[in-house]
DNA sequence: GCCCTTCCGTACGGTAGCGTATGGTAAGTG
DNA sequence: CACTTACCATACGCTACCGTACGGAAGGGC
């Protein structure tokens, strides 16, 4: 990470940085983006330069490479994601509703920009360890949250981990298969194993 | 493999076809193995042609250009695909064991080759409209046969296809989750609905 | 034998992107 | 007002790849 806040001056805050002045988040948010249009192949430094109306001289300011900042790119989606699964499932009452929300998050909802991340990161993960480092630690809290939740619902412990397991290869499964697909049998089916 | 090729008598001259003709499908079958081995972005030309021992003049000879060659990769993924199902599907007898028996087979299986395909022409699927033919293609023949093995089992048309839905989701879904070497965990899951 | 088709090698021009070197400029600092 | 810092523009060399043009070798048909 390069320097960020260094502006810690108390007075009056700059209105504008300047014309264009951009920060190392500004680049992951473009690289957000890219990758979630177009997929990894888009996240280059030259067309995101552009796309922020900046030069090249100003990735090579902030990040070392083009790997640098898919790692940056990672670890930032890792702690977002840990962070969210905990914000979603720190309410205790209720944890059937809050399965089906979590379903509905990933399954419908205009969420198709952040499901198109998962899976693009996902798919990196099987060449990429630093992918597959934040994949590992993004599932492990999710999957231990939902097993959670099965577990107020009274499964079992062996039981409620199998049915968060079934929720997540289902969530994303699904999501592979249902392109243009119905909401009524995606609801059938998750029914199957939320009962 | 010496069983046929014998086009010239004894002579001291080599007996091979002759220095290293190829045909489309030579090509196509490379494209396979680098799109299994490092994804898409390995499946080019001349990478390619250093890979098969020859120079690029030979692929613009089988194909008009890189296009063409993920054209007829994507369907010929989508034939095989549709025969596989077929043939693992046409044994009437027991259906839940044909179930299992599929399941295995993407699962757990050696077969992470012909995973790694699945996964990368599903990702490929959100940006290309071939790819996304393909898909749906393979997935409406699937969802089908399972549907029909669930219907054998005397689940109701429309709970077949749930569960047939679920079936296939949870065989892709498995595969992108993080714990997926952890056996146990996957059958209980699996028997969750299979039961 | 001769030609004709099939297939590949060689050489070339063109593009896109990575990373570097270096200078320039506006904001802050003393 | 000099001076420093932070940040970006510009220009460059380099590599990897795409697609084209054209020539040449090896067989098969006659």
């Amino acid at each position: 990470m390069a320097a960020t806040a260094e502006k810690r001056k108390a007075g009056p805050a700059p209105a504008r940085p300047r014309r264009n002045r951009l920060d190392a988040a500004a680049w992951i948010k473009a690289a957000f983006e890219a990758l979630a249009r177009d997929g990894i192949e888009a996240v280059r430094v030259e067309p995101l330069a552009e796309a922020l109306g900046v030069t090249k001289g100003s990735f090579y300011w902030h990040f070392t490479d083009r790997d640098a900042l898919l790692a940056a790119l990672f670890d930032r989606w890792a702690k977002g994601r840990v962070a969210a699964i905990r914000a979603e499932t720190e309410d205790g009452t209720d944890p059937r509703g809050t399965l089906y929300r979590l379903i509905e998050l990933y399954a419908r909802g205009p969420n198709t920009r952040g499901l198109a991340v998962e899976l693009a990161i996902r798919g990196l993960a099987r060449g990429d360890a630093r992918a597959a480092a934040a994949v590992n630690a993004v599932d492990a809290e999710r999957l231990a949250r939902v097993a959670a939740l099965f577990g107020a619902l009274a499964y079992r412990a062996a039981d409620a981990e199998a049915r968060a397991f079934l929720f997540y290869a289902f969530v994303f499964g699904q999501s592979l298969i249902a392109r243009r697909s119905d909401v009524a049998l995606r609801t059938a089916a998750a029914d199957l194993f939320l009962r």
